[in-house]
DNA sequence: CTTGGAGTGTCAACAAGGCTGACGTAATGT
DNA sequence: ACATTACGTCAGCCTTGTTGACACTCCAAG
């Protein structure tokens, strides 16, 4: 705190992209770069009458075919009573489906209908379109960097959620 | 659209970084990453009984003092009304001063006052030490890459803004 | 000079989607 | 038997986005 600017050339090596200068235009960065991240799907779904929220929880429902809501919960870090107000509409549309567990029938398994895997498609469609745009502009080593320094600002239980994603993955 | 997984190798040049899962973990990267970005401030707004409208105001006020109203509108992409509100509690709180334009007399200029600014050191300096602490262990060359990618998923318009404001600051 | 339109900002009312708190129910574990 | 866990729901609040209606200011054409 009130450290005013970051000494540069304190040390021998070059710490200039670490000036409050570059961290300011970093955190413009961001908030720019996010408006755009979620512009094109934002769009679909106004015409949908559905939100952002909506969309997360597709995104992750597909992404972890049979996850419980309590482990959708943790992931997108909002209250269940926010996250079943998003759910209850998608069931209700038929785009999600709730199963029962098998071994714990407290639990509730969640699956994308063969309707959500259509409108999750169309999303990730269109967001995947600007970020393929935006990676093939900025190029291999880029892309790296960027990932590397997401994958630092993240908290560390966020960190953990998105390494235990990326295995499941590929 | 329905592309299926990117045609990895389809040049001589290396596409992997190209592929769905790539792009799919960026997004998921940018997701998590961008709750971390705004987590610190946040928890600082909270007892103020502020809320992330209010920083980004503040922020971009700070950032360009002396900004009109619709100015601040074009760049931070909400309508006036909502911009509105967020002003009048900043003005009613002693933290933005509003004064009539000396030559067009229908623009309101916007500037911090002192403790505008203390609020605005406050808030940045939180999201600052993250930044700095993910932008050290990423290293130089991670942060232009990470730099090179967000501003090419701006849209065109932001990235201008994005630009403009670069300029001014340094 | 007057007047009509364009530009700028304000007030009011509404909706989405966060939040907390409280409570009910079913299944599980001790 | 009893406490705990997982989930759903009702009620009510807040922030922050939206549109609609309106007032003030400026400028230019008549």
């Amino acid at each position: 705190m009130a450290d005013g600017r970051t000494p540069a050339g304190i040390s021998g090596e070059s710490l200039l992209f670490l000036t409050d200068e570059q961290l300011r235009q970093g955190s413009e960065a961001m908030f720019f770069a996010y408006r755009g991240f979620t512009a094109d799907p934002d769009r679909i779904l106004m015409d949908l009458a559905y939100g952002r929220a909506h969309h997360r929880a597709i995104h992750f429902i597909n992404r972890a075919p049979g996850t419980t809501v309590n482990n959708l919960l943790n992931i997108l870090g909002v209250t269940k009573q926010s996250l079943n107000r998003v759910l209850r509409t998608l069931i209700a549309d038929g785009l999600v489906e709730s199963r029962v567990g098998r071994n714990d029938k407290r639990e509730r398994h969640l699956h994308l209908t063969e309707a959500g895997h259509a409108l999750e498609q169309q999303l990730s469609d269109a967001q995947r379109a600007r970020l393929r745009a935006a990676f093939r502009d900025a190029g291999p080593e880029a892309v790296a960097g960027f990932r590397k320094v997401l994958e630092a600002m993240m908290d560390p239980e966020m960190r953990a959620s998105y390494a235990r994603l990326r295995e499941t993955g590929g």
